[in-house]
DNA sequence: CAAACAATATATATTTATATATATTGTTTT
DNA sequence: AAAACAATATATATAAATATATATTGTTTG
């Protein structure tokens, strides 16, 4: 007899996780951040030039990528610079490159 | 000179399209939904008790899905069966079980 | 040490998503 | 056509995310 309420619980233990992960993606200004951050290390000022996104939109929602630890931080004089910390995501947006950006 | 601001405006409409699809399956219903469904056509009571996912929650995620046109479905007799419309689904499943399900 | 600057934090209004209870529609069977 | 069943729809309370205005912290430079 096969228990399939353990595959179940299973099932719903890496959907939430993996929702998570989704769910801090799922942002047009926290991805667009991401997508300039695949392309190496930026300061705040370099992502709000970069992007368009106001001051404290951009603050907000580098927030949110820190406390899920999708990027880190590093401090130079007055600048902050950021980066990737997390491998997953640069495997994302590889994925969502190729079915969302073809032939670029 | 280079004018970056069509770059952002791609940037941004491409930022966008995908996170309408990434909020799509940020939620453990539906994504847990969506993998049962990747492994063939399901009616809704299969999926009641394949997931467990109680059924006013069931039709108002499976709504979702068909509103947002990642499942379509088909009628036999009383049964309606769904299954999986956008092969974006298949190609980012198999993204998130490399990362989040490894070695199953 | 005060001014200027880079960045972060807070506050609030609004929108959007979710959970959950209840009601309705459509199909088949007798 | 009425009963039984499969599924969908509605309603509402609650929670979460977002936009946006304003205030604060920390660092450097003159």
């Amino acid at each position: 007899m096969t228990n399939t309420t353990l595959d179940i619980e299973a099932l719903r233990d890496a959907a939430g996780a993996a929702t998570d992960f989704l769910r801090t993606l799922a942002n047009p200004d926290r991805l667009m951040l991401l997508c300039q951050l695949s392309g190496g290390e930026r300061c705040v000022s370099d992502l709000e030039n970069e992007t368009g996104i106001p001051q404290p939109t951009l603050s907000q929602q580098l927030a949110v990528l820190r406390r899920e630890d999708l990027v880190v931080t590093r401090r130079e004089g007055k600048q902050i610079y950021y980066r990737i910390a997390d491998p997953k995501v640069l495997a994302m947006l590889d994925q969502l490159q190729q079915l969302f950006c073809p032939e670029d």
